[in-house]
DNA sequence: ATATATATTTAGTCATGCCTAAAAATTTGA
DNA sequence: TCAAATTTTTAGGCATGACTAAATATATAT
């Protein structure tokens, strides 16, 4: 049984190695995780001992199979008990993150396995992210970066890749809301921003808020 | 914010003051918590410094108000987990308190408010216990204790004050649910066990047993 | 009343998961 | 290519919440 704050340093890790596709940096899950590099590095050494990961020094950790179900765990957890938290709580999308931050800890097989019937199997979370099922296996929908739109193009919006509450009320204060279509006006070459449109309203919206934005195909 | 072990403590304390109506001793604290003394003197000497409970060396201790609140919102959380686990997710009496052990210490008001709204307000938990509304209040059912009850007499089982797996298994396999008409037939001196008849079947339990049974007024 | 038994506290350790500061390895770039 | 910058590891500490063993206070029983 990991601990919750080995689970946390896994599924970061999975997070990253998802997003690199290379080696993990000691660096890097520091400052994801808000702690200093050598607190990592003490970590990495006993994750590596406990046989969940590839650990090399000075080059970087790698989950093996192991760390990998349990990456997977965790997210499947992390993502039913958001989709709990909205469909059945009544929750907004922006309310959830931290609570199933708690959540994702709880350890039932059997818990897990009935919150999931009781909602239905859902395969996405309140973000449109991907819930693995029982056997840690998941089909991610084809997506594109609202970015890789061309101008005059207009795609459904399917997956937020930012769970933090700020930007969650943005994306809400500005009816960018899971299905609703987005239409690419203008891109601004200078600083990546972008005009959308929304439901005939029009408005710019900067690179780092774009680069979160995923639509359907 | 206490930490879940405080809240343990605390819950624990709590428990223990309702049964003893006295100053709790460290070696009772100790047992309850499968921990030694020395560790709950530890512990004691952190919580009197946080200003949860009142210690007094060698005499024992006895929660404040701001304690007795946190042990109240424990009590409730742990309740309320246990009656959404049996009433929404299908689970049975006997399997849920390990599990209420864990969600009992999810931080968020809203969430264990939202959770009491969705399971309409509920006042007694799967066993029978009174769960504390949102401002720590509740009622306590009048109740007896099945030894109370005299030859003859028939009384209705509402409450069951142990949680352990085991001890609900044999209620279960013997018939003995929250609800039922429980008829005392004879009662043994020499060890307090009794006799009784439910669903027409007679059977005998032991004093251990009895105990942990309350009827109807 | 005093010796003995029991309960409780104190002193000293340990594992976990963090930290800072210093050392060592690796990368960068003049 | 080799000095400087950056990254990573090591060494040494700290807080939490446990433990054992020893000391001390309280209760009991002759
Ligand atoms: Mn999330
Ligand atoms: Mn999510
Ligand atoms: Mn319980
Ligand atoms: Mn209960």
């Amino acid at each position: 049984m990991p601990t919750k704050s080995e689970e946390n340093y896994i599924k970061e890790i999975y997070a990253l190695e998802q997003k690199c596709n290379a080696e993990v940096s000691t660096n890097l899950i520091a400052e994801k995780l808000s702690a200093k590099a050598s607190s990592v590095t003490d970590m990495l050494k006993k994750l590596s001992k406990k046989d969940l990961l590839i650990y090399q020094k000075y080059v970087g950790v790698k989950l093996n199979s192991k760390g990998r179900e349990i990456a997977l765990s965790v997210i499947r957890k992390h993502r039913l008990w958001e989709t709990f938290l909205v469909e059945k709580l009544n929750f907004s999308w922006s309310e959830v993150h931290e609570i199933a931050e708690q959540l994702e800890h709880i350890q039932s097989e059997k818990l897990t396995d009935q919150l999931d019937s009781f909602l239905n199997f859902p395969t996405t979370d309140p973000h449109g992210e991907p819930i693995p099922n029982k056997n840690g296996e998941f089909t991610r929908i084809k997506t594109i970066c609202l970015d890789e739109l061309k101008e005059g193009n207009t795609g459904v919006f399917v997956e937020v890749r930012n769970d933090s509450d700020k930007f969650l009320k943005f994306l809400t204060k500005n009816s960018i809301i899971i299905g609703c279509s987005i239409k690419v006006i203008d891109k601004e070459d200078f600083d990546n921003s972008i005009t959308i449109e929304i439901d005939d309203k029009q408005f710019s919206i900067s690179e780092g808020v774009v680069q979160n934005l995923y639509l359907k195909r």
